[in-house]
DNA sequence: CGTTAATGGATACTGCTACTATCCATCACG
DNA sequence: CGTGATGGATAGTAGCAGTATCCATTAACG
């Protein structure tokens, strides 16, 4: 396969496969002369998943670089592989809250995990993120919404854990990883459309006219 | 209040304050010379979650933009505010799947809809989305997947039902309405943040060593 | 009352991201 | 042999989210 048909089957042009071979997000193709390359199976799926990532999910560039870095490094063990990919997914953010609110949030985001019984390292990099959150909600007068924070534990737990049974019946190391991270990725755009939906759906029978 | 206290206040520096009020996304003060204007608490709050949603959520400024005038239209009925906010957030996307794949998608999608009873109008913004994310996923040969729609379908219901039961006890309409914006945005960071926990504690203890 | 610092308003500039466009020296194919 | 595609390099672009600068006031302090 050269570019151009690369480009045909994806609908993605030809240059900016080619910037995002340059950025290392695509592997090279086989060159068999100086200036001509083929490109097979591995790269079409690669592509695809790329522009998965960057129209659908939004993610830019940059991230999901180092997401695809992680899943090429079968080297280290799979839940390293995981945390890699979080990483990538997580900004690290500049703490915006006032101390006190953090405090607080801290610790309730903190009991909820130990309620729950996660194992969850200290820095793992959704949990700044929680506690900002959790923070910003009641620092904007939304408690009652933070009330919520267990049920909402609860219902994640419940098909994160059917999520990682449907994927572990994936024949390979490299094809679970792979699976992992597409499910935590579109996985949300899939429950944000949902929620929408439901929402929409809600609302048109309690306040519709 | 003058825009130094509104500043030192927030965190945020005086000429990103004076940006957003150029952009509208912040009511002008109360002009008492021709270079002295007061703001008042209510200007603290909208910078406040102007700031929530533009860092924690990553919602683009334009786009927050829309959706606090949508908050602010409270002319029109809260259902169609809803929407107007809905639509803000979801990006006008060129369809990316092949035709197949979009129609394959778009059936497995209705009879969900039609299965759970929602009532969604066929123009709604997040269909769209949740039909090239279902496309997206079987193109990608997560077929397995994309067999969970029904179980999260179940789940997001169940708690945007108690969403918005929570927010319903809002005394005025534009306090419903604020709250059922920042509790779908904030709510979605909230649940993404909870979900990279769940699946990191579920990662270590299935997978780690 | 005079001086210093802050303010409102306008305009210009910056850094970053995700591409596009252009060029050119090869190749492949009819 | 000529035409069009290719790989590779370099340069240019549009949009976004602020920053920076300037200016003519005005507030606040000593």
């Amino acid at each position: 396969m050269r570019i151009g048909e690369l480009s045909r089957a994806t609908g993605v042009p030809v240059p900016t496969i080619k910037y995002y071979l340059r950025e290392g997000l695509l592997p090279q193709g086989e060159l068999s002369s100086p200036n001509q390359a083929s490109y097979g199976e591995p790269h079409l799926r690669r592509l695809r998943l790329i522009r998965a990532l960057v129209e659908l999910a939004q993610v830019p560039v940059a991230q999901v670089k180092e997401i695809l870095e992680s899943l090429d490094s079968d080297a280290v063990p799979l839940h390293e592989q995981i945390g890699r990919a979080h990483r990538a997914l997580t900004p690290t953010r500049k703490p915006a809250a006032s101390d006190e609110a953090r405090a607080a949030a801290t610790t309730q985001v903190t009991d909820l995990i130990t309620r729950r019984g996660w194992s969850v390292e200290p820095e793992a990099p959704a949990l700044g993120t929680l506690i900002e959150t959790v923070a910003a909600l009641r620092t904007l007068g939304q408690d009652n919404l933070v009330s919520f924070l267990d049920a909402y534990a609860e219902a994640v737990e419940r098909f994160t854990e059917l999520e990682i049974d449907a994927v572990s019946t994936n024949p390979t190391r490299d094809q679970l990883a792979e699976s992992v991270v597409i499910g935590t990725i579109l996985g949300e755009t899939l429950i944000s459309s949902l929620r929408l939906l439901a929402q929409e759906s809600i609302s048109a029978h309690r306040w519709k006219a």
